[in-house]
DNA sequence: ATTCTTCTGTTATGAGATAACATAACAACA
DNA sequence: TGTTGTTATGTTATCTCATAACAGAAGAAT
């Protein structure tokens, strides 16, 4: 980099850190044949017993999900649809992201506008994610919000729901 | 409610949840006068420290900011932002909040396309917000990541920045 | 069979954010 | 003090993300 200004040397910084990362080392790839069907059929046995319904639209969706090996944007969802290239319309998916997202099959990750399937079976409401600003992986794992809680209680805040995005390096 | 259909019982459910909260009873009320001066003039302070330039348009966003009860949109603060009514254009917000992001002024809450001013003097690059669905406002809590960064230095994360977001009702 | 309810399909539009380029202001230093 | 590197602003256009509104089809309940 000869006579480098500093706003070049700034962006080529900024590269060199973004670049510098485990690549996805711990992340989820994406399911696929036996995998797969077994995860929707868990989620099909999930439906059946609180009587929601796994309509084509929201399994393709969800399948979708299962499939990619990071977040998915809900425009990539709607491009990836139809079987012979032909595009979802936005409200189709957006539906269907919000039934998943109700029933704990998926979450939204605020900080990306990305969507991913729920790699945990026991959690409900809450979620979190380490999210690579490298290799865009996002790593769900289990969240102890025991001290954020506590917090919360405190100042008289009844929880629903949280959720929390740790950005850095994988 | 007669005859209701299972549909209305739920909207009418949700807003009757929605309409239960203590009404920003620890909510941050919005500067004016000598405390909005105060903390202008400190950001200004922090600047200088800095080597970073409070600019009139910069200076102006974070007044907005201090002077409202609750988040603000990025279009609110255009609305607000000339004199005579007259708007800002998107860019001159948006790179307004970047800088007072960068310079821990201000936060973005994620989940409400949001911004606030920084009420902690000492955070740094976290934040951690209790959100009311109910009047929405936002109170800033001072994070004990404790557990997440145990979970994430186990993964090999290097930890940037983490954001949690707690809903529910204040 | 009818009625209620939920889900889908479609069009259109609203909200949120950035790209790209030109210009102006500041800072450093010969 | 004028030149140069750098940072900040102004402006236009465009892009991404998400929802409103309404008609119609498919399930569930009785």
């Amino acid at each position: 980099m000869p006579a480098a200004s500093c706003e070049m040397m700034q962006r080529w910084l900024a590269m060199r850190m973004e670049s510098d990362c485990h690549h996805a080392d711990g992340a989820h790839p994406g399911l696929s044949g036996p995998g797969l069907s077994r995860a929707l059929g868990k989620a099909e046995e999930r439906c059946t017993q609180v009587q929601a319904r796994l309509t084509p639209p929201r399994r393709r969706v969800l399948e979708l999900l299962l499939q990619s090996d990071g977040p998915l944007k809900a425009y990539d969802l709607m491009a990836a649809f139809g079987a012979q290239g032909q595009p979802a319309k936005p409200p189709t998916v957006y539906r269907a992201l919000d039934f998943l997202e109700r029933q704990g099959f998926a979450h939204r990750i605020e900080s990306l506008n990305a969507y991913v399937p729920c790699r945990l079976d026991g959690a409900g409401h809450s979620a979190a994610f380490l999210i690579c600003d490298c290799c865009g992986a996002a790593a769900e794992f289990e969240p102890d919000f025991g001290p954020q809680l506590a917090v919360a209680a405190q100042a008289g805040y009844a929880v629903r729901a949280v959720t929390l995005e740790a950005r850095g390096l994988c």
